[in-house]
Parts: C-alpha cells; sequence; structure tokens
DNA sequence: ATAGAAAGTGACAGATGTGTCATTTTTATA
DNA sequence: TATAAAAATGACACATCTGTCACTTTCTAT
C-alpha cells in the first residue's frame, strides 16, 4: 500500500555519524544530510522536526546500543579482566564514544522532543557512569588498583587513552599493549 | 590623524578564541564576533578577509606564545623538573590547547594567506612537537621513563590527561597531585 | 579651523539554511 | 485496473551569513 522509502534509519543514523565528527553539531545541516542520502530536504523533515530533535534522537540511539554492550562487562569477575573487555569496546568504537561526548555540549533550546530526549541522554550518562564505577570500585576491593586515586580520575585516564592520537602510526597492537601498559604501571622506571 | 580604533587586536583574539571554544569552528562567523565586539562586520573585514584567515591568524598568534613559553622548559635540567614544568603550563593554558588541536582539523579553501598561515601553523607544530620529544629524550637518558613506551603515547597521555573532566569538583590541588602520579606510577598497585 | 588619513558604517546582492505544505509519485491490495 | 496510504518532492517565505564598497565619522597635525 505504501511507496519504498528511500533509507532507513540506520542510513540516515550512519550519515548523521560520519557529519557530525566531520562537520560538528553546529557545521550538521538538513540540507547536507538529504544530499549525501539522496533525498529532498522536505522528506527529513517527515520524519525530525529540526536538527536538535534529529540529533539528540541519534544520540540516544548509539547510547543505548553502547550501553546494551557495556553491560556485558559484568560477565566477567576478575577486575583486570573487565578493563580488558572495556578497552577493547572502547577501542573498537572509537569514533561512536567521541559523538557521545559532543552530546554533552550541544547547546539545548526549547524544543519539546529534544529536551525529553536530553534528559534521557543525561541518564544513560550516569548509567554508564555506573557501570564504570563498579569496575573501579571491584578493582579497588580486589587490592588492583589504587585507592588514592578517584574514580573519576581512573576513567578518565582510561577515556581519554583511546584519543590518543597515533600520529606515527604504531603498530595496533602494539599502541593497544603499551597504552594498557601505561594505565598499569605508569610511564616511570620503578627504582630497584 | 586617525580615528580612534574601537578594539585592538588583542581584544579581537580573544574574542576569537572564547567563541571557537563556545561554538566550534563552523559555529563561528563575522556576524557574531562583530556583535561580541560592538563593531560592525564592515569594520572586520577591513583587517581580515575572511573568517579563515581570521582564524588561521589567530591560532598563529597563539602557538606563538605557547612556543616562547614552552621553551622556558630547557630551564630545568631534570627530566622530573621539565614535566612539572609542561604539566602547569598546560593546566593553565587549558582552553589554548584546546584550540590549538582544533587548528589541527580546520578545513582548509584556496586563501592565500590562509594556506600560507596553515603551512605555519605545521611548522610551529613541528617545532612544539621537537621540544617535547627532546623532553621525553632526556627522561629516558636519565633513566626516569620506561624505554619501551613511544613518545607519542608519553606525550599523548600527558596532552590528554589535563582534558579530563573534573565532574566531581575534587579540589584542584589534589587533581593535580593525582594526575602526576598516575603519569608517573600507573593506577595499579605495585605488588610487593 | 580645517584638511585628510584612518576607522567605522550600512546597504546591496548573492549564497545557504530553515520550516511548511500543496502536490506528485509509488505501490500493495481490493 | 482503480484506489488510497505512505513517501517524496519542490517551491515559497523568511532568516542568516558573506563580501564589497561608497559613504560618513573621528581625530590630529598643521
Amino acid at each position: 500500500m505504501a511507496r519504498q522509502k528511500k533509507f532507513t534509519t540506520d542510513e540516515l543514523f550512519q550519515m548523521t555519524r560520519r557529519l557530525l565528527l566531520d562537520h560538528g553539531y553546529e557545521g550538521f545541516s538538513f540540507s547536507v544530510l538529504a544530499t549525501r542520502l539522496d533525498v529532498s530536504r522536505g522528506t527529513i523533515y517527515k520524519y525530525f522536526e529540526n536538527k536538535e530533535d534529529l540529533v539528540t534522537e541519534y544520540m540516544l540511539y548509539e547510547m543505548n546500543k553502547y550501553l546494551e554492550e557495556l553491560k556485558g562487562i559484568h560477565q566477567y569477575e576478575l577486575f583486570e579482566d573487565q578493563l580488558d573487555f572495556l578497552l577493547d569496546l572502547m577501542f573498537r568504537d572509537q569514533e561512536l564514544l567521541q559523538v557521545i561526548e559532543m552530546g554533552q555540549k550541544i547547546p539545548i533550546q526549547e524544543s519539546d522532543r529534544a529536551k525529553l530526549n536530553h534528559e534521557k541522554i543525561e541518564t544513560l550518562h550516569i548509567d554508564m557512569y555506573q557501570n564504570l564505577a563498579d569496575m573501579i570500585k571491584l578493582g579497588k576491593e580486589q587490592g588492583k588498583v589504587r585507592e588514592e586515586i578517584p574514580d573519576s580520575l581512573v576513567l578518565g585516564f582510561i577515556f581519554q587513552s583511546i584519543t590518543i592520537p597515533n600520529h606515527f602510526g604504531v603498530p595496533p597492537h602494539e599502541w593497544v599493549r603499551s597504552i594498557k601498559d601505561v594505565i598499569r604501571h605508569g610511564m616511570f622506571k620503578e627504582l630497584n
């Protein structure tokens, strides 16, 4: 009964991610999105009232997916296994993390749906943080992580580590191994 | 003989920094800049041909200032003193570093001056990197830094560390101390 | 006081973006 | 094959940003 769609929601979100990463939130527009999807601008307005709605909706979609994966962390009982799991996940979906971080600072206007979405995003953030805080707690309980370091700093280091640009093309495997190593033991030689 | 200026180059650059940080490169426009400086748009065109020129010019200004400061690192002979110096500098001018990082990924068009500026920016980058690479070399020579970690990763960790958001308001002094501590010795307890 | 140089302005034309909606196209099914 | 629901379109009105430039304002040296 209905005409065939020219793009799926997934395709739209994929393109949204690409454009957000390449041009930032302010550089994102319905015009370019429509062009990239080979569709008229009006079509997109059938599904989203405006840019704010679309982007927050997209972020929710990504964060939900990510949170679901992240929860898999609880299949491991040892802190070190959880850390490995987390780092692998983060390296796999590096771009996605960048988008999620971007979500923090998009200017929020008075749009109905966007406002609601923004609240949901906040909730998801807290939810994600909780899972990770649990991991740190476990690490400290298991006598692995030094108690004197604030949890938020431990997490901060882990998260920032994946965004370090590998300018000189160190082979990925070695790169990741080194990162884990620095997280574990720091950069300084131990005095024997 | 001449009329009084309504703003200094310094004021213009300060505002440029603010706007770049708040709205990103794509969100930056002559219109808002002019409004903020309480001046007509045309006035700014007296000094800069377009946004690309202005922004690259601004970046050069910042980077030159920063590089000059950074060179002060050589007044120290011990690696640990150099590291302290660097971290203090970075924490003091955190926003500036963000802007410099932004400079990496601004889309470069076919404007004469902007193209030239971009090349100069590249050079400054390399120059900055050289100063820092020297520091790492020193650290390794003095037996402080573990040789097996790639230089670029050592630097990456240091640079990313200052961008870790202090969401839970850990007191700045403690925060910085912890960061230095993690950089030095990692997050894991040593097994005795 | 006044000439003229530097600084600033505002209006114009054109590009790009937004949101809306009456109209057209597609397509499964009755 | 006729129908009607869903999908897509394109044009309209309005907003914002860009570059340009003839013109006005300010101010100092004479």
